[in-house]
DNA sequence: ACTCTGGATCGATGGACATCGATCCAAACA
DNA sequence: TGTTTGGATCGATGTCCATCGATCCAGAGT
C-alpha cells in the first residue's frame, strides 16, 4: 500500500477562520501563520495569473485545459500550483465528465481584502459573480 | 572593496505601479510579478505580525527595539524581515538617532485591498490614520 | 477490454529563502 | 578618542519550493 493511495475531491482542504483587520490590533501567532499561508499561496506570479484567469474568465470557472496553455509550463506544475491555490482556500475544483473545472471560493478575496483594509467596509465585498451553476 | 559597501538609506527601494483588479481581467505577465512580490513579502508569518505591529502601533511607527523582543529571533532576522517589507513597498524605515522606527506606507494595503475587490470601492481606501509627524 | 486523453500524484533536482553567528557602521556618551 | 549599544550587512547552512519526467487514475469512445 505504498502507491495507489488518495482519492483526490478536488474540493478545498483548509483553513477558514475569521481574520481581524491587520491594522487594528498585531494580530497573534496563529492568526498570522493561517493568514501568511494564503499570501504565500498568492506569492508566485504563476498563481496570481490562475487565480486571476479562474476569476475572471465567464461563467465564473475555468477549465484547467484552457490554464495549461497561456503557460510555457508543463502539466504537473499547473496542477501543482492549483492545488496549492485549493489548499489555502482560495479556489475549488471540480470534474464534470473529462474536464475538471476551477472557480474561485466567493468569499476568500473579499475575505482578505477585508484584512487589509483598517477601517472594515465590510458589507460590499463580493457582489455574487452568478455563479454558473453547472452540475446536473 | 568588498567590505564596507553600500550606505543603506532605510527608505523603501522598490516597486509601485498601478494594478488592475485580480477578478476584472487576466493579469499579464508582468503585474503578475510585480504584485506576486508583495504577496510573498506578507508571505510569511514573522513578516505579517511585523507589519501588524508596525501598522496597529500607537502613532503609527514603530521602534525596531520594539519589534525584536516580541519574537524568539536574533537581530539579523528581524533586520532580514523588515527588508523584504520594505522592498515590497510596504514599510518605511527611518533613524533618528540611536533608534530607527519603521511605519506603513499609506496607500500600500488599501491599494492591495482594491486589488482583491471585484468593483473597485476605490474611494474609501485609507482614511488617514493620523500619522504622528514626529521628526522635528 | 483496449485505447486515448485530461489531470493528478510521485520522486528527483536545482534554486530560493529563513535563520544564525560574526562583523561592521552610526549615534551617544564617557 | 575609546566604549557602548542599536541595527544593518555578510557568509554559511539547512530547509522549503518550483519545475520537470514518469507514472497513475478517470471518463469517453471504440
Amino acid at each position: 500500500m505504498s502507491k495507489q493511495a488518495n482519492r483526490v475531491d478536488l474540493a478545498r482542504t483548509s483553513i477558514v477562520g475569521c481574520w481581524s483587520p491587520l491594522v487594528g490590533e498585531p494580530l497573534d501567532e496563529s492568526q498570522a501563520v493561517e493568514l501568511a499561508r494564503v499570501f504565500k499561496a498568492m506569492g508566485d506570479p504563476v498563481r496570481l495569473r490562475l487565480l486571476s484567469l479562474i476569476a475572471s474568465h465567464s461563467g465564473g470557472e475555468a477549465c484547467v485545459c484552457d490554464l495549461t496553455d497561456v503557460f510555457e509550463l508543463t502539466g504537473p506544475t499547473i496542477s501543482h500550483h492549483l492545488k496549492v491555490l485549493r489548499e489555502a482556500g482560495l479556489v475549488t475544483g471540480e470534474r464534470r465528465g473529462t474536464w475538471v473545472y476551477y472557480r474561485v471560493l466567493p468569499e476568500s478575496l473579499g475575505r482578505l481584502s477585508d484584512v487589509l483594509t483598517p477601517a472594515a467596509v465590510t458589507e460590499l465585498s463580493i457582489p455574487a459573480p452568478a455563479q454558473a451553476v453547472v452540475g446536473a
